[in-house]
DNA sequence: CTGGATCCTTTAAGATACTG
DNA sequence: CAGTATCTTAAAGGATCCAG
């Protein structure tokens, strides 16, 4: 039944991964270069610590950041992109040339109409 | 800020409208054909008609999925999808891709190592 | 500085009965 | 058949304070 559009389970996966409010944000800021959690947290300015920490760690989770800690007074921890972090970046790109002409298309007409199929 | 993952937004938007619980197994029946409302309920076979008419309504409203009625009696409707849900498809292919590797990755360690930037 | 814990509000979702 | 309406529960998110 689901043989059509492969794999649903993993397509599920990456939109509860990347689902989360911030997730896309936090992504964006670490694209620039690993960063610290206070750094995360005063560029996106507006994220509570609560949610900073649970992104990140669902982020962790799936591979997607790295985590490390360094045992300095105060501790210090910085988070970047793994490799898979990485190579998420052109899927991304490839998502949003789609995204980004249909907002247009949804912006300039009332309605949608079905596809032509001949 | 965003401008290394170019146009945040349109991204959120993609989640938005493809992160509904339903939405994905609902496109995944679609890229079979045309669909009676009915068909889907019963396809889906867990879904509740009012979660159906959500996700279908939105799915719609990005322009992704067409609605078509008909005056019999008792009315039928049909469900298609969109030249944009079309093109959607090779989109989410690729998106699957590079879920899949990730998956098994994820599941063959037990934490990720950082991107090797040299 | 890096988070954890708590309380509260909002949103998503499920169950079920009902209407044109 | 194709939805609506209502009620209830579960999950996501926000605010704030606290600890190592």
């Amino acid at each position: 039944m689901e043989n059509c559009l492969p794999n649903l389970e993993s397509l599920q996966f990456v939109l509860q991964v990347l689902g989360g409010k911030w997730k896309l944000h936090i992504l964006s800021i670490l694209y620039f270069g690993k960063k610290r959690f206070k750094e995360l947290e005063r560029e996106i300015g507006t994220i509570s610590p609560k949610m900073l920490i649970k992104e990140l760690k669902d982020l962790e989770a799936a591979g997607i950041v790295y985590r490390q800690t360094f045992n300095t007074v105060p501790i210090t921890v910085e988070y970047s992109l793994t490799e898979d972090g990485l190579t998420l970046k052109p899927v991304l790109n490839h998502v949003n040339e789609w995204a980004v002409q249909l907002k247009q298309k949804v912006n300039n007409r009332s309605k949608a109409k079905p596809a032509d199929l001949g």
